[in-house]
DNA sequence: TCCTAAATTGGAAAAATTACTATTTGGAGG
DNA sequence: CCTCCAAATAGTAATTTTTCCAATTTAGGA
């Protein structure tokens, strides 16, 4: 779904200002890697944004949108969805809920009645069945902050 | 941090049952592999697993682990963490949440009020310390409901 | 115990991500 | 406008993660 003219303009905004104020250069490739994912609500790859990309910019380089998206993540102006080194598994079947560390992938189990029954919303049923929805909470880890 | 003897009694029966009603042999792969994500609640991917694991059966390959915990999956007695085919990126800063598809990966931005400024539990600074909080639903999307 | 469909192995292939160096360039300063 | 150079990129190689596959082994029903 495409994002509101409105919305794109603020996010430019904002990813133009977040670059002056770290003094860092404003490049087309930045530009157009923000703008690409700016544009839509979906949440796609680095492969996804490379491939659509490379046809206005062929020289494009993969390394570089890689580079860029975790730039953009270190800036705070994009969130990156999904563990850092692949897919992990959990057995623990009962309800609970998870704290991630942003800086170094570290899981860990938080137990929250409170969010164990969180009343859905109804429009949901327009994008699918839901089975389960379970809170995740990001920040950084206490190993982490030790050796900040 | 080490699950509790019933807890794991507890898992591993419901383990064999799952494997059993699925009609499915119960190998000592699967129940090693089973067992060594039960004992704990971490959230290892499958290269940790089968780096612990190999030292108790050296033939254990890298590909059993894998499709081993998947079938898992699909069985419902372990939850995957994280997007299927690698991190994606979202440049959408207001606040919002995502409903993940278990078939095809694909996300979807959801809009919820209440779940916007959720009262994070007081024990969570024993873990460090959070920024954000967001709820996961997940389920399966319209477009893999229809084609079942 | 025997038999066979199901499961595993080991290695190769594919896909995802990161590393590296030669080359290019944004933008500060003149 | 020019000049210049630290910062950024392209192109490619290396690494990591995940899947595929053919040959072999095995769990568990008969
Ligand atoms: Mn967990
Ligand atoms: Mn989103
Ligand atoms: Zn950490
Ligand atoms: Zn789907």
């Amino acid at each position: 779904m495409r994002v509101s003219r409105d919305k794109l303009t603020k996010r430019m905004e904002e990813f133009r200002a977040a670059l002056k104020r770290a003094g860092l250069k404003i490049t087309p490739q930045r530009l157009a890697v923000f703008a690409r994912l700016a544009e839509e609500d979906s949440h796609p790859g680095a492969r996804a944004i490379h491939g659509k990309l490379k046809k206005k910019m062929p020289g494009l380089s993969l390394d570089t949108v890689y580079r860029t998206l975790w730039l953009f993540v270190d800036l705070g102006i994009v969130e990156n969805m999904g563990e850092i080194d692949g897919v992990r598994f959990d057995a623990n079947t009962e309800p609970h809920h998870h704290f991630i560390c942003r800086k170094c992938g570290a899981s860990f189990d938080i137990y929250c009645r409170d969010f164990d029954d969180l009343k859905l919303p109804g429009e949901l049923s327009e994008i699918g069945e839901a089975m389960k929805a379970m809170v995740e909470v990001r920040g950084i880890c206490r190993k982490c902050l030790s050796r900040k």
